[in-house]
DNA sequence: AGCACGCCGACT
DNA sequence: GTCGGCGTGCTC
């Protein structure tokens, strides 16, 4: 009989598969593909997942070794979400194992045992009372009992410092057999509770045609891009179709973006249904997320709230995938695998054979574009819910105004007259510091970071300059190094630079600066809110930070300081960003009863884009750009891959994607693909950066097949290159930056 | 990506 | 004398 192998899928970026003997003591049958294993790879010891077992291997004997130890029983993912990993895996060219171990929650990639944390609970003896004499001299033992007491399905250990109790009054009322304690699944029992916990709201006209579409296609794979204005009720939409889902008995996925979000769409899921809703976000630690995990994978999780990575959870039967915000770029990973987790929710949908939902008040080009190609259903809400009304927009063309900080005196009119009317204004302004650039009158010299092609910005509370780029942070200069004048001055503006002007202006009502700068300490965002929310008028001033996501009823009047950037950008993608932007801050305006206004700083005001936006709203502006897309070829008319490389010195950069070039001319000719451009290479927009050279090969193909066939044959033989070795590279399928 | 091995410079 | 700098090569 022929010795048995495994072929073990590790987490390296080497784009193989390794093969191992495997343990002669454990029966054959119990090496299902799907379960992890502990190997020695190298010097160290690894955690890879079990892809199949073979009797044949291309490895030398003399090379394999044994498997450590088996360390699951049943396999971990179910065959759906092994087979996502690996279409995954191949779509990105990106290593299979690599690909595997990122899929994975950080304690089951540990190689930690898929099992759910058992927690401990207390509850009270069916005699214990409060007047009990055990605990009439003992105010602390009464206060923990009592509130044992109310928590009827028992206290958890953990919430002891959350109510102020002590370990050792437990611990004594435990001793005098008070309570008892009890070590249980956190995972409960199914409920025959009704899935409603509370009536929905009814649905508008708008809202029940969306609802209706959607929930005929239930049990079936279908997309629909649900476009509706902000404040429209695409939520509520989500919590019917919801409703109807877990009716089936089936799960729901829905995937939300990067933002501080999770704890707040968490609730208001959870306080709707009678089933478990479970979490997975960047701010819940890494033993909850195992829970939640495999709640969703054993049926016990109804609902999964997730960011990018949560599309890779299993699920017992999952029935409804839904993407909010479907146009946010926290969708993309930007390092590493650089997956689109809506794209994959895609896929995922269409292997479950269930319906996804995209939503958004300013869905991507590329969604609008498959609606429009009639692949996607398109739904819209146009009217917002409620007697709330969209707001009006002003665009301030600023070439012609003195600007003191980058605020107008119209602006200021405007400002001055809405907190009069005892409303409050939002001011965004996508720029943290004091001011982008420290100039000298008199050499004209700047401040320029030391690692990268970029200027220093300077933060005049810490009086440093410091790069956005990379964190090098250097001491102001009192004196221009370059000719020891004393004419430095600030150029431009930020947000701290125009929270110092709006201070002086403003000095009766509160200015809340939110930037990464000012809610970098804990609750200090929540803080801030707060403040907002008690409904007395202020100006909000802030980066992207404010633009997504909260809920301003008081906020009648929005002033985007500089609205040029994504007009004339390098990047194709960026009045498509601007313009999502600008209707993602111009949403946080009047929202509640009181009718919003927009105003639009900017040196092109009369930009036909921006015209165009604002007058015709975002559908028109779409239409525009994506015919000025169609037109040079780019996408969704086209299919993109970026080959990035890095390395200390810019000789090592080039030599590599010389040969990069050399190779993909030498795949081209022999696949005959004639339809594939291959641009390059050129210098990455910020050459420098970090202390490290980046430059980059663009390839643009009509066909995603040819693209994937030239990407899949060119990645296997870069590995191969000697120049490889010298620089650090990454391909990046469906880049959405292109730097 | 890690990690070990290996061959040259400034230190107890 | 050796501690450690990072070039080079390998991982079943």
């Amino acid at each position: 009989m022929s010795e048995l192998y495994l072929r073990v899928a590790l987490p390296t970026p080497l784009r193989r598969l390794f093969d191992y003997r495997a343990l002669a003591d454990i029966p054959v049958s119990a090496w299902q593909p799907g379960v992890r294993v502990k190997v020695p790879f190298g010097s160290r010891e690894v955690v890879g997942v079990v892809l199949h077992t073979t009797d044949t291997t291309e490895v030398p004997v003399s090379k394999l070794r044994t498997i450590t130890e088996l360390i699951d029983e049943k396999p971990l993912l179910p065959p759906s979400v092994m087979q996502l990993i690996s279409w995954t895996s191949q779509y990105y060219q990106h290593s299979l194992g690599d690909t595997f171990s990122r899929a994975l929650p950080v304690l089951l990639r540990q190689g930690e045992p898929a099992v759910a944390q058992k927690k401990l609970f207390y509850t009270a003896a069916t005699d214990a009372q409060l007047d009990d004499v055990r605990v009439k001299n003992a105010p602390r033992q009464r206060q923990a009992l009592q509130a044992v007491l109310q928590h009827k399905r028992g206290l958890a250990h953990e919430q002891l410092s959350s109510l102020e109790l002590q370990k050792s009054s437990i611990d004594a009322l435990l001793e005098k057999g008070l309570l008892h304690k009890e070590w249980r699944s956190v995972h409960q029992p199914p409920s025959n509770l009704p899935v409603l916990a509370q009536m929905p709201l009814a649905l508008n006209a708008e809202q029940k045609v969306a609802f209706d579409s959607i929930s005929q296609q239930l049990g079936r794979f279908k997309v629909f891009l649900l476009a509706g204005v902000t404040g429209s009720g695409k939520t509520e939409v989500y919590l019917h179709l919801i409703e109807q889902v877990l009716n089936k008995k089936q799960q729901v996925l829905v995937l939300i973006p990067e933002i501080n979000l999770g704890p707040q769409t968490f609730s208001r899921f959870q306080q709707r249904f009678n089933v478990r809703v479970a979490l997975l976000h960047s701010e819940v630690n890494d033993r909850e997320r195992l829970n939640a995990w495999l709640a969703a994978r054993d049926g016990q999780a109804e609902i999964v709230i997730g960011t990018r990575s949560a599309l890779f959870t299993p699920f017992k039967n999952l029935g409804l995938i839904i993407i909010d915000e479907e146009h946010d770029a926290s969708y993309k990973q930007q390092e590493a695998l650089r997956y689109h987790a809506r794209d994959l929710a895609l896929v995922r949908a269409r292997q479950a054979d269930i319906p996804v939902v995209l939503g958004s008040a300013t869905p991507s080009l590329e969604s609008l574009h498959n609606a429009n190609s009639g692949r996607y259903a398109l739904l819209r809400l146009n009217t917002r819910a409620g007697t709330a009304k969209l707001p009006q927009f002003k665009r301030l063309d600023v070439r012609s105004l003195p600007l003191d900080s980058g605020i107008s005196m119209p602006l200021q009119k405007a400002i001055e007259r809405t907190l009069a009317a005892g409303q409050q204004v939002l001011v965004f302004l996508n720029r943290r510091g004091f001011s982008p650039v420290l100039l000298c009158n008199d050499c004209g010299w700047m401040g320029k970071c030391r690692d990268c092609d970029a200027r220093l910005t300077l933060h005049q509370r810490y009086n440093e300059l410091r790069c956005h780029h990379c964190g090098h942070v250097e001491k102001r200069p009192l004196a221009c190094p370059g000719c020891e004048s004393l004419q430095l001055h600030p150029v431009g503006e930020g947000t701290e630079r125009a929270e110092e002007r709006l201070q002086i202006l403003f000095a009766q009502v509160p200015i809340l600066r939110i930037d990464r700068d000012t809610t970098a300490r804990k609750g200090a965002l929540d803080a801030m809110l707060n403040t907002v929310n008690q409904g007395k008028p202020c100006i909000l001033l802030g980066t992207q930070m404010l633009a997504k996501g909260h809920h301003f009823p008081r906020v009648t009047l929005v002033a985007i300081l500089n609205a040029d950037g994504g007009l004339f950008s390098a990047d194709f993608r960026s009045s498509e960003r601007m313009a999502q932007l600008i209707l993602q801050v111009a949403g946080r305006a009047g929202r509640a009863q009181d009718p919003g206004e927009v105003i639009i700083q900017s040196h092109l005001a009369d930009h036909p884009l921006l015209v165009q936006l604002t007058e015709q709203g975002y559908f028109a502006f779409a239409e525009q750009a994506l015919s000025e897309r169609r037109a040079a070829g780019l996408p969704p008319y086209s299919y993109m891959a970026l080959l990035r490389a890095e390395a200390v010195s810019s000789i090592q950069v080039d030599n590599f994607l010389q040969d990069a070039l050399a190779l993909s001319e030498q795949l081209l000719a022999h696949y005959q693909l004639q339809q594939l451009e291959c641009l390059g290479p050129v210098a990455a927009p910020m050459e420098r950066r970090a202390g490290r050279y980046r430059a980059q090969l663009l390839f643009i193909a009509h066909k995603r097949k040819d693209l994937q066939q030239l990407l899949h044959a060119l990645c296997f033989n870069l590995e191969l290159l000697p120049s490889a070795r010298q620089a650090r590279w990454s391909v990046d399928v469906d880049p959405i930056d292109l730097f």
